[in-house]
DNA sequence: TGACTTTATGTCGATAACGACATAATATAG
DNA sequence: CTATATTATGTCGTTATCGACATAAAGTCA
């Protein structure tokens, strides 16, 4: 199976969001917090928006009250809202996990059952994950010699372990104010 | 200007550390700790190889003591040691922080000024990444109804809030306690 | 009105990356 | 001792991605 693409589907959720956008206004998303976690230049964009018209993903906007006469706006058409949420439906793996926070994204509801299953998916995988850390640390690390003979790793696991219980308990968090 | 190559200088990093490494040991790496920051496939890394051995970046390990003749076992050269620090003394920016981590992997000495110059870009950094997500925080979603149209956004840059809180905390402390 | 810049879109070539397939050398099992 | 599995390496075709270059419409300025 050919790896899954991803642009497509974060262009379906910022048309989900907001009708109307050019292939321009796509572009400078990637500027604000969905940068963090997926960027597209615009010579991907542009073909990647003709593609998903052909796969009848998107359409082009007819309302076009002004305006410039080169701007193409696009819509999310049926077919591309279902596209975009059997995409958000997929589940949370290790593997796909790094997806989780632009999905989150393009969740707009805060009562969203599909919002409160990645939450807790994420929950269950960072614990695990965080308990594997901490197994490493103490195989590895056990011992200040070790600690010194390899000084950077030592830090990258300690971080890595700060972040996932900070990951862990943000999630929790989150998940016992939501109901 | 090219877009920079990550998987020679991991290698190198990882040969650094092991001398004598196969491809199969490089592609056992990355099923640890390194696999957090950076990931090949075996059909990367054998081209890869060969590439380095024509850059003299590496060279094919003489002593091999047992074992099985299809192992192919590499050292580090000098100009590929000179190739890796090279690149762990480029200047940690906003675009390439995402290689830090990785790059304090392969230092090993707990005093080297490199990983303290490192440490010290990324508290600036990240610094700078915290007020600006606090301010995007402020405008977006200062009132109630604006979290409710748009739970995930906020969700996510609470999320990455509180990470870069932790992740400065965390590099504040790794540098009072490294003096 | 003409020169110049900016905006929005389009296109092309290079390559990093990956899955799939292939092969040879050992190891294992019956 | 032969059949099969595993290990280590190699190769190929496809594609996502990016930088560089190109173009046309609209805006700006004199």
């Amino acid at each position: 199976m050919p790896k899954p693409r991803i642009l497509p589907n974060v262009i379906l959720g910022l048309l989900d969001n907001h009708p109307n956008m050019s292939g321009r206004d796509i572009e400078n998303e990637f500027q604000t917090e969905i940068g963090e976690f997926w960027q597209a230049s615009h010579s991907q964009i542009y073909p990647e928006l003709k593609r998903m018209l052909t796969d009848g993903w998107i359409e082009i906007a007819t309302e076009r009250v002004d305006e410039d006469a080169k701007v193409i706006r696009y819509d999310i058409t049926i077919a591309g809202h279902d596209h975009l949420l059997a995409w958000l439906h997929e589940p949370i793996t290790a593997e796909n996990d790094a997806l989780s926070s632009l999905k989150l994204y393009f969740i707009h509801d805060r009562h969203s059952p599909t919002l409160a299953k990645i939450l807790r998916t994420q929950v269950e995988l960072h614990t695990k994950k965080l308990s594997h850390l901490r197994q490493r640390q103490q195989q590895l690390f056990s011992k200040d010699a070790q600690i010194d003979r390899q000084y950077g790793h030592f830090l990258i696991l300690t971080r890595a372990i700060e972040r996932e219980e900070n990951n862990v308990d943000w999630l929790q968090r989150t998940l016992a104010g939501s109901k």
